[in-house]
DNA sequence: CTCAAACATTAGACTATTCATATATTATAT
DNA sequence: ATATAATATATGAATAGTCTAATGTTTGAG
């Protein structure tokens, strides 16, 4: 049924609509990343990045492995970086399209 | 600053991230509908889909013109489905690698 | 002018997400 | 055995998203 595909791709995306969870999944375009490493580079608590590794985990977007005390994560399926860049020039040719209506609007007056 | 960007696109995302929102944007792959239509099509209430409609709207995925007492909206962006599509493929691969999961745990008993 | 149809908007209840705080867990060092 | 570092998990409060029911608005018909 229709139905579940869009429910299950619904909650794909929202897997993926929140800032830091963005923030990791850059962080993680060039390699593997600790925790404390990921906690440096996108300024979250310990807590929350854990938090968030945990939703970006269920999804199959990241894995890991443990060396030690650490938790070295990494990205699992690279056709997500397509799926953001792609993310990325959508809203790209938003903003310019929000900017050619404001624009038509001070040249109305 | 590349946390502005993250919020925008995180924002832009869970635009997306709702079953419903998904049915209409697969309806509106035809063509133009009206509110009517999309109600038929998605089985929604006619509320709940005006207030998707707005959030589509929003985000510039969607257009609408008026005619009478009708209102015919529309696709703006066809890029949007290059999107879906592609959010499609990410969702089949990492259903199969689900069950390669589920596979696995089975045969190691 | 009045009514009905099509749609939009509002308000409140309900549900889900998120964050911070506190508390586990696990591995290593002493 | 204890202490500490790195990470994970649980809990509750705050916030955001969603739905339903009711009400508004606009248009065209009669």
């Amino acid at each position: 049924m229709k139905q579940s595909i869009h429910r299950y791709k619904a909650s794909l995306f929202k897997s993926l609509a929140h800032p830091l969870r963005l923030a990791i999944l850059d962080a993680l375009r060039e390699g593997e990343k600790t925790v404390t490493q990921l906690q440096e580079l996108t300024g979250g608590e310990q807590a929350t990045i854990s938090q968030h590794l945990a939703v970006l985990r269920v999804h199959h977007f990241i894995t890991f492995r443990k060396e030690g005390t650490l938790a070295y994560y990494r990205n699992e399926d690279a056709e997500v970086y397509i799926f953001l860049d792609l993310g990325r020039q959508l809203y790209e040719r938003q903003l310019n399209r929000h900017r050619q209506e404001i624009d038509a609007q001070v040249m109305g007056r």
